[in-house]
DNA sequence: GATGAATGAGGCTTCATTCAT
DNA sequence: GATGAATGAAGCCTCATTCAT
């Protein structure tokens, strides 16, 4: 009876790799889905020794949403600086924001798991109940009042449109993630975010 | 000895008031979250009983869908009926577009439940294992292919006007779930509408 | 691949073997030590089958002291009532008394599983946070009290004797119970309650 | 570069606090309710720290133990050679014998918690299986055959007595642990003693 | 001297389901 | 038509322990 063989790795990678995989796991199944077990036996690793890095199935799920937080900060932030700085300088901010847009939706296409990720949890967290729930309140109000706040001094109906645009946004991932990428998001999303737009 | 007060109901009036305890319940937790103990609870029947009218987890998640792919086509056959025969007989069905699009999304405030079950189920089915995979991706081709069909003597682009009015309507139902009913639809619906209508 | 035969029994019936086997098991490993898995084994039926009597681990301690409590009210009530009797009437009690406390030592001898339970439990529930810690503080209060009331009229420092005869009675069922019934308790009992009543 | 604070302690310093707090915790959970993971806790360790002083549960159990009789012995020491002396040298040895009684109370309201951890463990070990089994069966002899040998002299029923006299202590020490220190226990030994012993 | 990483075993409990009644 | 009894599998988590560092 032969014990398995003790992997032993830096806490850091180990918690990457977790991580990397979990986004991929709850990506599938969402938070009520997904399991411990699978998740660290997909990491080569035992269910107990999956616990010592992430204490809970909960913790795990905030951990991940940090994450991608951070992540997708990370990817956005440059492009909303330039925003920001256009407002501050008193620019019109259009060329700006189009092309903030546009980074936006080619996330969807540049980390398919992370979107998916996102796409799942945010349905899921419609219930008061789930764990991610008022995390994702917050998001989806600040993105919201982001956009309305930039839209203001470039259409009639501020409030209206970032709804739209959001609203639009979320949509077109989700039928990109369900089609299978059978489609050209970039071009139909240049399509509706300038009919949007468009006075 | 007096006869058993009559808590036997007709197979027909029970599956009834399952199913729409499981709208909630499903709407609520999804697929994977729900349990057919809280259910029968909930139904105010044991366990084993509920299994009598739908017998596994998964076949009520079936016949729930059926239930609701039933409820919003006859909420909306009139009006579909209406465009075609616009279409039919040669006319700019515009008009009758544009009011079946606004049936479409009053829909979310007049029975939040159904929409929360369909927001919650269309996400979670992204997952190719899931047991509504197929039955949505059908819906929402389905839905595109109208959208599209209806739109390509309306706008130039069809297709991806198609794909956003069906991503704005999806994204903003699910808006109005996360924020409590805080903001009104309609009129929102109304500007997104018109915008992405507009050549 | 063969399922384990489906027993069917009545459900009273399973309780009560139940109730038996958890009186032995818990009598030997405290509510800390036993096991639900060893419980259920012991009762040939499986973890699942034996929670759909007992909810939980602490359910079926708490039903186990329940039982526990019944029986041994049930052995001597009659005795208590006649002491009661003796007091209302207005006689001298002290011969009733002492047939009720060779009942509770007794006992010990015949029913050993049932009073391994309550040393056992008694010592564990110490602990504030233990499950039976209110149940068994308000036997031991109730037991000190009426004893003292009994005493009252016999000695000189009733509170103080109930406390002896008590923690003597408890003390000399552990002693017997360690040293697997080596000596005679019932004598030893005979001399000590004797000492402790006499004035 | 600083030198790190120094938290290393000596050895042997780090033992006795390890056992303090593990009289704390085996005293209120038994041996099958504490856990490792929350002693090292309560130390300020990590889990593997602790087993580095003590390689196992039982080991620590073991060791508490030990100490349990070092320092109980320590405390009656002098009382127990006064005893016997006074038999050595032929007289009647009540006196002292009453006074080493007296101490030996007087240790529960001196260090709660090692009674504590005395009253639990001694129940607890009445299982043949517990690892404290056989040395608190030695323990409870040896006290017996003591005192019995003290008696002799003294009382006409020395075995009796003598079991009388450990089973009330036990027994006061556990009403005394329960009821949170609400009744004064010397004086109730006083009356218990000294009508056990009165002839 | 002490720790973090890792594990196998097992803890309680829940789940969907079966079956006899 | 409906239920209570029962189960195997699995779920999350905790435990004592080992081992390399």
């Amino acid at each position: 009876m032969q014990t398995q063989a003790r992997v032993r790795k830096s806490a850091t990678l180990r918690r990457e790799e977790i991580l990397d995989e979990a986004i991929r796991q709850i990506g599938r199944l969402g938070y009520h889905g997904f399991t411990i077990r699978e998740l660290s036996a997909a990491c080569g690793m035992s269910n107990a020794g999956m616990l010592h890095y992430f204490a809970s199935k909960t913790e795990l799920l905030i951990a991940v949403i940090d994450h991608l937080e951070a992540m997708q900060a990370e990817g956005l932030q440059p492009q909303i600086e330039r925003c920001n700085a256009a407002v501050r300088e008193g620019r019109y901010a259009m060329p700006e924001f189009r092309a903030l847009l546009v980074t936006m939706v080619q996330q969807v296409r540049l980390d398919e798991e992370l979107v998916r990720l996102v796409v799942v949890i945010q349905a899921e967290s419609l219930d008061p109940a789930h764990p991610a729930h008022a995390s994702f309140r917050r998001r989806e109000a600040a993105a919201l009042e982001f956009l309305e706040q930039m839209l203001a001094p470039m259409v009639s109906q501020p409030a209206a449109v970032a709804r739209g645009l959001h609203a639009a946004m979320n949509g077109l991932a989700q039928q990109w993630l369900r089609e299978g990428s059978a489609f050209d998001v970039m071009q139909t999303w240049e399509v509706v975010a300038s009919r949007l737009l468009s006075e």
